[in-house]
DNA sequence: ATAGCACTTCAAGTATACTTGAAGTCAAGC
DNA sequence: GCTTGACTTCAAGTATACTTGAAGTGCTAT
């Protein structure tokens, strides 16, 4: 089975290794083995867990509710209402983020439209427009 | 002109009143009025300033960040390059960030998908689904 | 008029997520 | 064999964004 180095991971998730034996430290990866010598050896499962830390983190869940998560899915079959439940409330949530973030480009859009408008009216010499003008 | 205290802007915003007067304090709020008895008086103008935070902020920019954004604002035409430069690294963010969120959203529906055929394989008392049957 | 509550300032405290520093180990190249 | 660089542990430090506490002021209803 194929195996990462702790510089490996890094690069993949543009992570600092620090980070990575925070992450560790924490209880979000778990079973990483080391060699001989004490490095640490990543393998196919932690770059899914990883990219499970990543996904949630951009969702906004905090290092514990992630931890959470994963304890409980250490258990898949008795927790399954309980994960099911978190998986609901996450994709609504994802769901808002993605409404938001939709919204938010409507609104740096317009500001942009604003700024250009102005822009050229400073090269053209001409009057300004106001922000009413972008607005209503 | 409408004006509004500062518990309204709270409820509005859905923000604690400490945060308000925090933002002040870091200059993201200027120009807040007081009555005579020195309670804060917010209008309009506090509203879309607000607006524009909360937009920043879910973009992930810092407090600082978004101080310096407002402090270009304030001298809009001399700064216009500068402005309309950071408007379009904001957006080619947020654009990224929409792309992200979207791709969270499909892992989260398969992780939910798996779950859920979990969840039924137990209720029919089958044999569990694996994992790869999903992911392939 | 007095109790209560919402506001005020200012300073200090807290939460989260890392990050850094010190001191040491190990493998590889010159 | 010795330096160099990447790793290790463990503890302490930092950045960001609030949050809380103390002490005081001023409307508002009983």
């Amino acid at each position: 089975m194929k195996t990462y180095t702790i510089k490996e991971i890094s690069q993949l998730f543009q992570l600092p290794s620090s980070t990575l034996r925070y992450y560790e430290e924490m209880g979000l990866l778990k079973n990483v083995d080391r060699t001989p010598s004490g490095q640490r050896i990543y393998t196919e499962d932690h770059i899914g867990c990883l990219k499970a830390i990543c996904c949630f983190k951009r969702a906004g869940l905090t290092i514990t509710d992630i931890s959470r998560f994963f304890t409980l899915e250490d258990n898949e079959f008795t927790n399954i209402d309980e994960i099911l439940a978190l998986l609901y409330k996450h994709r609504t949530h994802m769901e808002q983020k993605l409404e938001e973030i939709t919204a938010d480009l409507i609104h740096i859009n317009e500001k942009i439209a604003y700024h250009e408008a102005i822009k050229k009216a400073i090269a053209e010499n001409r009057e300004l427009p106001s922000w009413r003008e972008f607005m209503d």
